[in-house]
RNA sequence: GGGUGGUUAGCUCAGUUGGUUAGAGCGCCGGUCUCACAUACCGGAGGUCGCAGGUUCGAAUCCUGCACCGCCCACCA
């Protein structure tokens, strides 16, 4: 039966909720009433305090995984806190143009075409990346909706926008003109198959055997010989250097000589680095600063000469001399069997070694050096130290803070140039006189000299550098928006490990440099989502979740509550699939929870605040329950803890509101305190619900609605108030309740023990020493009676004496005891008693010897001495009454 | 190798300044279709808090060392 149906069905007029929650349908039409109302665009200008948050863009190639999932709602619970609090809370959403990702995509679509990018050319290469983005860039989109992400989807921005694009001119152009940019050579990873360079990323390393050779170069004054290794025997021709550790005794007197490489006989400095490894094959390492990373460095720090011996297609180029044109590997066949006739190769070891290979083709990669431009990052780095030294920006968890200071005290500068098509491409020309330039707009003439014939830098900039400028480009940066104004700087950024210093460092180096502010306050580190082995999830592994199935099966909200109930901030999270039926399950008992509250309503009943002085005690104890969550959820989130923030409403809901409240409702609803009940469950659970709503938006949304109008302050629970604590502390009643709890739970507890069927009579005695005690366990027989099946209640001062009764003592001083007539099985209870007085024997043992020990009561807080001597004073009790009980069972 | 996190119930994990008998979800065992919910309810079993020292009246919690596991960075000529 349709939902709607049978809300006409109910026979009192007041809408009936069929009994399971079904959130499919529900959810997108929640969503479209949200996004009509505008509830999330805020305006700029003056008004309430903003709050903002960017979304970290994802790749618009991608499909949101559970990692984005995770982040994302974190981002949403914060946003929709702090709207409900009143502040114009933005959460600005968008994607990133993940240059070389999307390129490949495109790149891989062509193939299946039989064709290459070479083929288009640059430009219209260009325009089916551009045609791509058209078609799928929106799909991200859809799916950040489903999550219920209350983004304003008017800001959303793409990282290669018209603005965005004209940020990223801006401060090139500043940084350039600023002397912040240079050309350098670089080693990158060139893949010579796809005539590409790769990032660090795109070159997998994979373990594989591969052949270490020990080669002997003569020195230069003919004294001897110094013997290096090599994997890679062909880039010895462009060795032009030695290094040795300056603490390696075996070479001390060798540093500032020279060698000579054989088959080429170039001089070789031999210069100490402490990059050397003293212990790893001869402790001498022939240095080829253009065709490794680290020879590079080293290369660097002594001056050392560069000697590229391959071109772009991994042949040998001119420098190779005689080998020159031979491809890599037949070079190394032909460099191995010249040294081995000149008697310089002495020895050859079988190992395994990490090789680089193409991610795409897999071949193996090749450092190469080329040019490339910087960005000089010291002059940026300090502000961003100093915005975590002076407190104002914080990372939480704080231990990452370590990390991000670590990575700007070492800082090393950043390479922003890629050889690939899809990107901003660099704003530098070059006229025919060799006058370099940056400019804004694309220029017509050389700005020095006047020469059209310009040539723009083939390169694209790095996709970082324009995700560097996400929190302000987005807020229209560099035009003086009112957007800027307002929303910068933006309050909470969410994001994981990987990219601290990929983004995070880099938009505070951009923030300060840009703006002259710290882009935001508070840093978020989330975990990592992990399968159930605690692999990180990949589509190669195939052992992801995909989020819309998760949603598609048990809707947003359990998705939402599960990834933010089992993710404790900044810890790793390992998921199965099955663990989202625990937030699907709470949906469900949300839902029921409503429906009970809802359910047999008078016409147009009006849920009034009751005087407190006409509330009972189960009515104040869920009040003061609600006010110490409503407290704790509070405390958490300011923490930034939304895992504890939402286990609080978790428990609070299903454990005290469902599993007692309304449990102690049903017997008076009937009564005449039946409409204070019903206000009470109402009121009670319409601050649940907006507690929860940033956590699971959809399903409260949909019970608050149901909610009689008296009871809503605003058209939506989105923008109803976040709730304060009700002024309701009642200590006194929540200790009578506990004891009523522990009651009810011993008498259940006895009957089951003792196998007493449902139906059957089982007439308990309360026995409470205490006439405070009797009088709450008075007034609640009936319900300690219907809880616990049983059919009478008695309650009474002194426990029951004499053979014949089975005994659960619940506290000192009180007690639930049962005629064992045929009830009990004799032995069973026997063992039983044994067991629990040995435990509580174990227990006195211990906090006598701690009474017993001077130093305890002499060193320690008085409240703790007081409170171990009550304890023990407690257990003695308790344990004499266990053996009285005990004895009574003998005879039977 | 340099950082850094972890080791608590069968599984996945909480446990915020050291202080009543260490908790949850799932799983397991037993019992219930009791008129909000079987996506539920009730009861139960199950833990020497990785190991060894130390500090303390008192340690899952603080310190040291060790053993495993993981992540980040640098990676081996």
């Amino acid at each position: 039966m349709p939902e709607t149906e049978a809300r006409r069905a109910a026979p009192d007029g007041t809408a009936a909720l069929p009994p399971r929650y079904n959130p499919s349908a529900l959810e997108l039409r929640r969503y479209a009433v949200w996004r009509e109302r505008g509830y999330f665009h805020p305006e700029p200008g003056p008004g309430p305090e903003p709050y903002t948050i960017v979304i970290p863009p994802p790749n618009v190639t991608g499909v949101l995984h559970m990692g984005h999932a995770l982040n994302n709602t974190l981002q949403d619970v914060l946003i929709r806190r702090e709207r409900m609090r009143g502040r114009r809370a933005l959460y600005l959403p968008g994607t990133d143009h993940a240059g070389i990702a999307t390129q490949n995509v495109v790149e891989r679509q062509l193939a299946d075409e039989g064709k290459t990018r070479q083929d288009l050319g640059r430009e219209s290469f260009l325009q089916r990346v551009w045609a791509w983005r058209e078609k799928y860039g929106d799909e991200i989109y859809d799916q950040l909706m489903r999550l219920g992400m209350s983004c304003d989807w008017d800001r959303a921005r793409f990282t290669m926008d018209e603005g965005l694009s004209r940020a990223v001119r801006e401060v090139f152009v500043r940084l350039f003109d600023d002397g912040l940019i240079y050309r350098g050579q670089y080693i990158i990873n060139w893949c010579p198959r796809c005539g590409t360079a790769l990032s660090d990323e795109e070159a997998e390393k994979h373990e594989q055997t591969g052949r270490l050779y020990r080669v002997r170069y003569p020195l230069e004054d003919g004294s001897g010989f110094v013997e290096v290794a090599t994997t890679r025997p062909e880039t010895m021709l462009g060795d032009t250097g030695i290094a040795v550790h300056p603490d390696d005794d075996r070479y001390r007197d060798l540093v500032g000589r020279a060698a000579i490489l054989p088959l080429v006989g170039r001089r070789l400095p031999i210069v100490a680095d402490a990059y050397v490894d003293p212990e790893y094959g001869t402790g001498a390492v022939k240095v080829t600063p253009a065709h490794d990373p680290n020879d590079f460095w080293i290369g660097e720090r002594h001056g050392l000469e560069r000697v590229n011996v391959l071109d772009p297609d991994a042949t040998m180029s001119e420098a190779a001399g005689a080998f020159a044109g031979l491809d890599r590997y037949a070079a190394r066949d032909a460099v191995l069997e010249a040294l081995e006739a000149e008697g310089a190769l002495v020895g050859v070891e079988e190992i395994t070694h990490a090789v680089g290979r193409c991610y795409r083709c897999d071949t193996v990669v090749e450092p190469y050096l080329s040019d490339q431009w910087f960005v000089r990052m010291e002059p940026l780095a300090g502000p961003a130290l100093e915005a975590l030294r002076s407190g104002r920006l914080s990372i939480t968890p704080a231990r990452w803070e370590k990390v991000y200071a670590h990575w700007l005290e070492n800082v090393r500068d950043w390479c922003i140039s890629r050889q690939i098509w899809w990107g901003h491409r660099i704003p530098v020309w070059t006229c025919a006189s060799g006058h370099a330039f940056a400019a804004r707009e694309d220029p017509d003439h050389c700005l020095e000299c006047g020469s059209e014939e310009l040539e723009q830098d083939p390169d694209v900039l790095d996709t970082w550098f324009s995700s560097w400028l996400w929190p302000f480009s987005t807020l229209g940066w560099p035009e003086e928006t009112e957007d800027l104004a307002t929303f910068y700087p933006t309050n909470t950024l969410v994001t994981a490990s990987e990219i601290l210093f990929f983004w995070v460092a880099r938009m505070v180096m951009a923030g300060y440099y840009c703006m002259g502010e710290c882009p935001f306050d508070d840093v978020i580190i989330n975990g990592t989502v992990r399968d159930a082995q605690g692999r990180r999830m990949s589509k190669s592994l195939g052992n992801g979740i995909d989020p819309r199935e998760v949603i598609d099966e048990h809707g947003a909200d359990a998705l939402r509550f599960t990834l933010v109930a089992s993710a404790p901030t900044g810890t790793d999270i390992h998921l199965a699939p099955e663990d989202f039926k625990q937030g699907r399950n709470f949906a469900n008992k949300l839902w029921n929870a409503a429906r009970f509250a809802l359910m047999n309503l008078p016409a147009g009943f009006r849920p009034e605040a009751p005087a407190i002085t006409d509330l009972e005690e189960p009515d104040r104890w869920i009040l003061h329950r609600l006010d110490e969550t409503t407290r704790r959820v509070e405390g958490a989130l300011a923490a930034f803890r939304m895992n504890e923030a939402v286990q609080a409403v978790y428990e609070f809901l299903w454990h005290d509101y469902c599993d007692w409240y309304i449990e102690w409702s049903k017997p008076r609803l009937d009564g005449p305190a039946g409409d204070r009940v019903r206000s009470v469950l109402l009121i009670a659970l319409e601050r649940s619900l907006r507690l929860l709503h940033p956590f699971m938006p959809f399903v409260t949304e949909e019970l608050w609605q149901q909610l009689p109008d008296a009871l809503r302050e605003a058209d939506s629970i989105m923008v109803a108030p976040w709730p304060d604590p009700g002024g309701w502390s009642f200590p006194q009643e929540a200790e009578a309740m506990a004891l009523l709890q522990d009651v009810i739970g011993a008498a259940r507890a006895l009957r089951a023990r003792y196998d007493v069927p449902p139906g059957r009579r089982a007439p308990m005695t309360v026995a409470a020493e205490t006439a405070a005690d009797r009088a709450t366990l008075e007034r609640y027989a009936g319900d300690i009676a219907r809880l616990s099946s049983a059919s009478e209640t008695r309650i009474v001062a002194d426990a029951p004496r004499g053979d014949g009764i089975a005994g659960e003592v619940v506290r000192s001083g009180v007690e639930v005891a049962v005629r064992l007539a045929d009830l009990v099985d004799v032995e069973r209870e026997r063992e039983r008693l044994g067991s629990e007085i040995e435990n509580l024997e174990g227990l006195l043992g211990a906090a006598r010897g701690k009474l017993a020990d001077e130093r305890f009561v002499a060193r320690a807080p008085a409240a703790v001495v007081e409170r171990e001597r009550e304890k023990a004073a407690d257990l003695e009790r308790s344990l004499e009454r266990l053996g009285e009980l005990r004895a009574s069972l003998e005879g039977h």
